[in-house]
DNA sequence: ATTTACTGTAACTATTATTGTTACAGTAAA
DNA sequence: TTTACTGTAACAATAATAGTTACAGTAAAT
């Protein structure tokens, strides 16, 4: 892992879902937010659409969350914006002549499938709203 | 994350410790096993050492655990070897002058330290010899 | 219809992390 | 005092991440 697609996913929904309704929300707008490119932002937002997560009413108005803030996870944010998450990895080049070499390995994927499964069902609990509801802003 | 710094940490002690009494392992025949550099395996096991798991007992008889595999969990073989191990990162450039995105990027640098803390959890969790005792060696 | 404002995406660059490699001083022990 | 190994510096290769420029495509306002 360890990029900051994640956190970037939710900035932008959550900061989509908090802009009064009357105003308008471009790549732009949120890339400030942010403090990075709008290019950036697009990128993120297109795979965010995909997911169904977000969507543009029309021009004039900019993007609006797909979905209530209730009814996002941040796995499914994780999902959307980060295609190939794995939480660790396994070196691949074991001496295939090496049969405990060979066999550990595969415990170790086992394993290691198993605290990514841990990890997703953690992130399956948190919403976007749950995060949200912490933000302070005045 | 995203290395095999934790899969290696594993694969050195499991084989050291699987290796009979009366041999002698050096960090050239535990980097064929793994199917890399010895440097890689001097790396990674002066790193073990540092942190208590692994020994040598003397030049001829080379590599040995210093603790027992019962005794040895994930946590303290990822610590050992992979020194920045932040599960997920924020971006640090938000707009200082945006007072809510300043505020949801500590909301979300506290989820993702609740989300590091439960991984870490699991880790401390399983042993070294939970991993060895599901290794098929034939 | 034409202009305007924006998005989506390709293509490239910059930066950084990870792993591999060479080289060599230091050390234990035969 | 030679031998066998470790620890570590220093550098190279590769790959991932993020930033940037550029532009075709599209919706909608004039």
């Amino acid at each position: 892992m360890i990029n900051t697609r994640l956190a970037i996913g939710i900035h932008i929904l959550a900061f989509v879902e908090c802009v009064p309704e009357k105003d308008s929300i471009n790549s732009e707008i949120v890339s400030e937010s942010i403090g990075t490119n709008a290019v950036v932002v697009r990128r993120m937002s297109s795979a965010l659409k995909k997911a169904g997560l977000l969507k543009s009413v029309s021009i004039k108005k900019g993007l609006m969350l797909a979905k209530k803030p209730e009814n996002i996870t941040l796995y499914e944010i994780l999902k959307a914006v980060d295609p190939s998450n794995d939480l660790f990895i396994v070196h691949q080049k074991v001496n295939p002549q090496c049969t405990y070499g060979h066999s550990i390995v595969k415990v170790i994927e086992n394993e290691f499938r198993f605290l990514q499964f841990e990890l997703e069902e953690n992130l399956k609990k948190k919403t976007l709203h749950d995060i949200m509801k912490k933000v302070v802003n005045n």
